[in-house]
DNA sequence: CGCTATCTGATAGCGCCACTATCTATGATG
DNA sequence: CATCATAGATAGTGGCGCTATCAGATAGCG
């Protein structure tokens, strides 16, 4: 962790400065240490980009935010990828996400960065011929569910608003990159038993 | 779309080149259309790298391939996040993840690329104070067991190598895209019933 | 007290990556 | 036949995450 890049950071607003105690000399504490880590948390593993982690760090900073919208600003940060135009079949995929909302009966606004995102990423696997796809959608959900009754328990532990506020955020970023990572191991272990030769 | 992007993509060796039917008029069929949008669902929606992406399409046009491998081919351009030095706790993640491994019986060769990803996540989650999170990591990995289930079952029914060794690729890369978006759905859901005040 | 090493803040630059603009030669097209 | 689009090649662009460099100021040592 190189100073230009804590200074770089401190530039973006990512991290508070040091307190000077004279004009070329500044003291930095275990929260700036924290923070760095909490940075690096989200940049090299959750993929976020420099300005989504202001985005999340101005939420986890700002105190009079409603808690559930934080988790939402740290979902929405993670997931900027509706590129894909919209002359392709995004708007039958938008239904799609909304009857699956209203039949599982969540609580979300229709439009919300992740169903604008489950739709674009439906979109696309119907137009690259997977569309059957969408029958095992509710194997996902179900999954899904089940992952995030455990996330709200865990993060429910937290007392404290600020470490209550990280784990929402952390948990959001980091736990994708954890279940994509046993999702592979479980695909690994699953193809080898039925295509592999290692008996 | 524009001509200069798919000649780029030709280039990179993501593409096959047209047909010439001259010297200066290529012929463009169905398969080079479905590439594209292979291509770009891979690059937008799956955030694959366009290296990636190539090594990837050597690994589905490679017929001598074993079927399995590509999976792992696919699976291993996804996740190429082992930044986070060594100075922190991987180690002891490492052997978490062995462990985790051992006790799930999954046929998985330690040191794979989704086993290091994981000791990265967790040794993330290590260093930003959220070791706890490894408690719930079975729940997790139940989750994890039972979409890798009903991705096999779903990838199964491919008949032609082909069409099989794209859907593994489409379901491996895409699905998490899916996944995670579902996640945030349900977190919002979980969220808006604990700490919400919409009643 | 002087001298060098080190820190701060500011500005400009670098390297990578996914394109994109421009150029020439060539043949399609009205 | 004149114009215009296309192939292929080379060079350039814009965004992003840093990184190098510079002046000014002070800490610390002899």
């Amino acid at each position: 962790m190189s100073v230009p890049t804590i200074k770089f950071y401190v530039r973006e607003g990512l991290l508070p400065p040091g307190e000077l105690t004279s004009p070329n000399q500044a003291s930095y504490g275990e929260t700036h240490v924290q923070r760095l880590r909490l940075i690096r948390a989200l940049l090299d593993v959750g993929g976020l980009s420099v300005a989504g982690i202001r985005g999340v760090i101005e939420a986890i900073d700002d105190p009079r935010r409603p808690l559930h919208t934080v988790l939402g600003e740290a979902a929405d940060q993670v997931v900027p990828r509706y590129e894909r135009g919209d002359g392709s079949g995004i708007a039958e995929a938008r239904k799609r996400v909304a009857e699956l909302i209203e039949a599982r009966g969540w609580r979300t606004y229709e439009g919300s960065p992740a169903a604008e995102s489950l739709a674009t990423a439906l979109a696309a696997l119907e137009e690259v011929g997977h569309g059957r796809f969408a029958e095992i959608l509710d194997a996902y959900a179900d999954a899904a569910e089940r992952v995030a009754r455990v996330d709200l328990e865990y993060v429910a532990h937290q007392v404290a608003r600020e470490e209550l506020v990280e784990s929402v955020v952390v948990g959001t970023v980091i736990g994708d990159a954890v279940f994509a990572a046993l999702r592979r191991l479980a695909h690994v272990d699953a193809s080898d038993r039925v295509f592999g030769e290692t008996p």
